[in-house]
RNA sequence: GCGGACGUGGCGAAACGGUAGACGCAGCAGACUUAAAAUCUGCUCCUCGAAUGAGGGUGAGGGUUCGAGUCCCUCCGUCCGCACCA
């Protein structure tokens, strides 16, 4: 019984794709093009099972098209800036340069070894100057277009990273990598205005159909838009104004308090004279911005003695507050509080002993009764209470409202984004240098186009914490451009997701001189298919529809959206295992005693833990070079297609990674030795072969056209269900039948073909063992005979009163009445019939007669 | 609190509103082996029955329909995203 020799045939079959340039991508505007594309890695290290799995769905597609006639690009490359290099630096004493290096070269083997089907030629680094000098570029032409902008701002500081955090990457106020609580800070810093676009980014949302409906959730959450009005507060006692943000306009008449946020400038403004409200705002500074800070928090606010005048009747006046929980960041930094209508702010008024006053009437409660008590009313009523209002309902005071406050210049109907412009600078050395200087004559002056790349100097120290690009002793001392005075280099660098916000851009022309061909962009983009984790649903995938529109703006190039099909694929998980000490081990450190008991290598006793997403922390992780080492890179690939659904969450076993091992061993069995003999590949199949082995033929052309559609819909699991069917009925097989070689081959062939994209050497080998011409990386995807796929005679069940009785074979699309016939004649039915007509007989074509007595 | 997804055998899972459990894992029995591994054959939702078979069954309850895992309503549970958002 023969082994497939992985070790030799994979080898063996990616050195023959290499020769040919298979995967080579050319521009040919006569083929109707398909990118694919997976999440580009960050160069951690080693690559795991878990990490191939999205690989590996990108590579089924990519093959899949390739057969379709597509010209595919499918490109590789390497988010290769970010903290991890550096911290090695610092705890290892290697340059991040060198780490980076030498795990890309590691990565770039695995994935070689796994056999994906990239064009490597189009490789991008992103640390490369030749790749991150265009960025530079595209920030001055940002700039230009008022696009970037630095401005002190409280921003999000990471004591642990030592760096300043995007609002994405704060996650339940916790930094997104560290897991440090997320503190305050005032800093200067650039941001690129995302705001612009708030709404044009939600709009388009809609047309991307292709996009799962979780992650275009999601990014509407994220952009968060509110429709409302601003409206203007005068002060009693003081010349200032007062704007708040409102959803609920039609309360106004229930106004009971204004509250500002502590640092409102006007807050902040009173706080230079007021000691006690100084030290509250201070006070409200050290509490945490975390979740259950949050939730525990009190709302606390502090009494200004100040009152301010209701726009809406000038004779009202209502306290005005400083109050904890008032964002500066939304809206305007200021609310008004309606008790009666607002849960939070009938909190604060029952503390500050403030007026509930009513003002929407729920239906059918009567006026004079109506009450709030311990729930403010938040539904849909009818205004009373409310002057000009009363009688009318919810949305029309809310129009109503808007109308008086713009005749009079008080207010005006507005719309309020959560989005807020993303924060790029970042207080690291690992990072694209931010092309400007800081001249104190000239103030912030871009780096001139001519001196791109502002380069990362190699020699850089890391034995001080800090930023190593703010220490070099002579980077950033530069003469001003404008004026030659003696200046410095900025020296945050620009987030990591700068760069992975255009590399799909880069790999149309990798090579090019610019950052990408106009034409080159135009041809192959949008992405056709995009795959990778469901993390980055409002981080990468949003910054990246912002960088389109506003490359876009300044002239780059004519595309609405980046990815035009989106698939976000499940983790793979796997046990997790602690020792006593709740020390964590990884799963080939655990072994079973006689008992069955799990132990350590001693012999000291191991606790399962919960099936998890792989991570190094946890140790739950398969390396890959031992999987594939052991059971080659089909197998491998077969298994993270086979066991669940490609959304959804794989689990990572010995016994599931050995069972795909038994069917590529059976997969190549059927091959090298097969139950029949086969004729030579020129044989013809007779019209005629006899009912059993067109049974099979029809199994074969069914499976092309089941698996044809799964893959179109991503259903991998079952393609490489439809692939056992068939492999089953290929066994089973009437090896007697006298053209049984001759239907056995053409079975081998389309399996042949249907393993390509999946498992693409063992297709190879088999179809080399077959003597088939050429390679089925080059070959056409199978075509179903529509002939074949029709059965001619079909299955009909029969139901009496909803109940399954019996099931009867009959030809295809015979006439109803003879169908009905037939089912009513059958013994099972007519004895429940007991010889009375059925009131009523439904017949579903070929499928189904229901039958109601 | 707001928004969303999901709930099917011992397990991973299939099922255009039309024969629930395809395909695989694990398990059981058998064949081949001195033996094991590998491989092959058969069985495997539950209850009753020797068996043809009968009854029940897709988180719970209700509804629509000739027919519901699938559609609608209520509830329970799990997971995910956002959250002092005015």
């Amino acid at each position: 019984m023969s082994r497939y020799n992985f070790r030799e045939s994979e080898a063996k079959w990616q050195q023959r794709w290499s020769e040919r340039g298979c995967f080579a991508a050319r521009q040919d505007p006569v083929r109707p093009k398909y990118y694919v594309l997976e999440m580009f890695p960050y160069p951690s290290g080693k690559l795991h099972v878990g990490h191939v799995r999205n690989y590996t769905m990108g590579d089924l597609v990519a093959r899949y098209r390739r057969a379709q006639g597509y010209n595919v690009l499918h490109p590789m490359g390497w988010d290769a800036f970010g903290l991890p290099a550096e911290n090695a630096a610092i705890a290892g004493g290697i340059h991040p340069a060198v780490w980076t290096a030498e795990n890309i070269a590691t990565m770039r083997a695995q994935l070689q070894r796994m056999g994906f089907a990239y064009d490597w030629s189009r490789e991008i680094s992103t640390c490369h100057p030749q790749y991150y000098r265009h960025e530079q570029k595209m920030f001055l032409d940002f700039l230009a277009k008022d696009l970037a902008y630095r401005r002190e701002s409280w921003v999000n500081w990471d004591p642990v990273e030592n760096t300043v955090l995007a609002n994405e990457q704060v996650i339940e106020g916790r930094g997104w990598r560290s897991g440090a609580l997320v503190e305050k800070r005032l800093l200067s810093q650039w941001n690129l205005r995302i705001t612009r676009y708030s709404d044009e980014l939600l709009d388009a949302l809609k047309g991307l159909d292709r996009w799962p409906e979780r992650v275009r959730l999601m990014q509407e959450n994220w952009i968060g838009r509110s429709e409302g009005a601003r409206v203007r507060w005068a002060l009693a006692s003081h010349d200032v104004t007062i704007e708040v943000f409102t959803t609920r306009p039609d309360t106004l008449y229930g106004a009971a308090f204004l509250a500002l946020s502590p640092h409102h400038p006007f807050a902040e403004e009173l706080a230079g004279r007021d000691s006690t409200l100084a030290e509250f705002i201070a006070e409200c500074d050290r509490a945490g911005t975390s979740e259950e800070a949050i939730e525990t928090a009190e709302k606390r606010g502090y009494s200004t003695d100040i009152e301010a005048i209701h726009p809406l009747d000038k004779s009202r006046r209502v306290p005005v507050y400083v109050a904890n929980f008032v964002l500066m960041e939304y809206g305007t930094g200021a609310i008004f509080g309606c008790p009666a209508h607002d849960q939070r702010d009938l909190d604060f008024a029952r503390k500050y002993k403030l007026p509930v006053v009513p003002v929407v009437l729920p239906p059918k409660e009567d006026p004079a009764t109506f009450s709030i008590g311990d729930t403010a009313y938040v539904e849909d009523g009818t205004l009373f209470n409310s002057s000009f209002l009363n009688g009318l309902s919810v949305s029309d005071a809310k129009r109503a409202v808007g109308e008086r406050l713009e005749a009079a210049g008080d207010g005006e109907r507005t719309i309020a984004y959560r989005l807020r412009d993303w924060g790029v600078s970042r207080q690291r050395y690992w990072g694209c240098p931010i092309p400007v200087i800081h001249c104190p004559d000239c103030g912030i002056v871009p780096v001139p186009e001519d001196d791109l790349p502002v380069e990362l100097p190699q020699d850089v120290d890391f034995d001080q914490s800090g930023n190593p690009l703010d220490r070099h002793p002579t980077w950033k001392h530069v003469a001003c451009p404008c004026c030659n005075s003696p200046s410095q280099r900025e020296t945050d660098t620009f987030d990591t997701f700068f760069e992975s916000s255009w590399y799909f851009l880069r790999f149309c022309s990798a090579r090019a001189p610019i950052a990408f061909e106009r034409d080159a962009a135009q041809y192959w983009m949008p992405v056709d298919q995009y795959i990778g984790g469901v993390e980055h649903a409002v981080l990468h995938l949003l910054y990246s529809r912002f960088f389109i529109r506003a490359l876009k703006e300044c002239g780059y190039l004519d595309l609405d959206e980046p990815f035009a099909g989106l698939f976000t694929q499940g983790m793979v998980c796997h046990q997790t295992y602690q020792n006593a000490e709740g020390e964590w081990l990884f799963p080939e450190e655990v072994a079973s005693d006689p008992a069955g008991r799990l132990t350590d290598e001693t012999g000291r006793p191991v606790i399962a833990g919960r099936n998890e997403k792989m991570s190094k922390s946890k140790k739950n992780v398969v390396g890959l070079d031992a999987i594939v080492d052991t059971y080659g890179a089909d197998t491998a690939r077969l298994y993270l297609m086979s066991n669940s659904p490609p959304e959804r969450d794989l689990e990572w076993t010995e016994t599931g990674i050995e069972g795909a091992w038994r069917q590529v061993n059976r997969l190549w069995r059927m091959v090298s030795e097969p139950s029949v003999p086969l004729p030579p590949p020129d044989a013809v199949i007779p019209d005629e072969v006899g009912a059993k082995l067109t049974g099979v033929r029809r199994i074969t052309h069914k499976t092309i056209a089941a698996v044809t559609d799964d893959i179109d819909k991503f259903h991998f699991n079952r393609a490489v269900a439809r692939i056992y069917e068939l492999t089953n009925a290929l066994e089973d097989l009437p090896a007697e039948a006298p053209d049984a070689g001759a239907v056995l081959r053409e079975g081998l062939i389309t399996l042949t073909q249907l393993l390509g994209p999946m498992m693409p050497h063992l297709a190879e080998e088999m179809w080399q063992e077959l003597g088939q011409p050429g390679l089925v990386a080059e070959t056409a995807w199978p075509k179903a005979d529509a002939a074949l796929i029709r059965d001619e005679h079909v299955t009909i069940a029969v139901q009496v009163n909803g109940k399954l009785r019996a099931t009867f074979d009959f030809p295809r699309d015979a006439p109803a009445n003879e169908v009905e016939k037939s089912a009513l004649a059958l013994p099972q039915i007519s004895r429940l019939l007991e010889g009375k007509p059925p009131r009523k007989v439904v017949i579903v074509p070929n499928r189904i007669v229901s039958v109601v007595t």
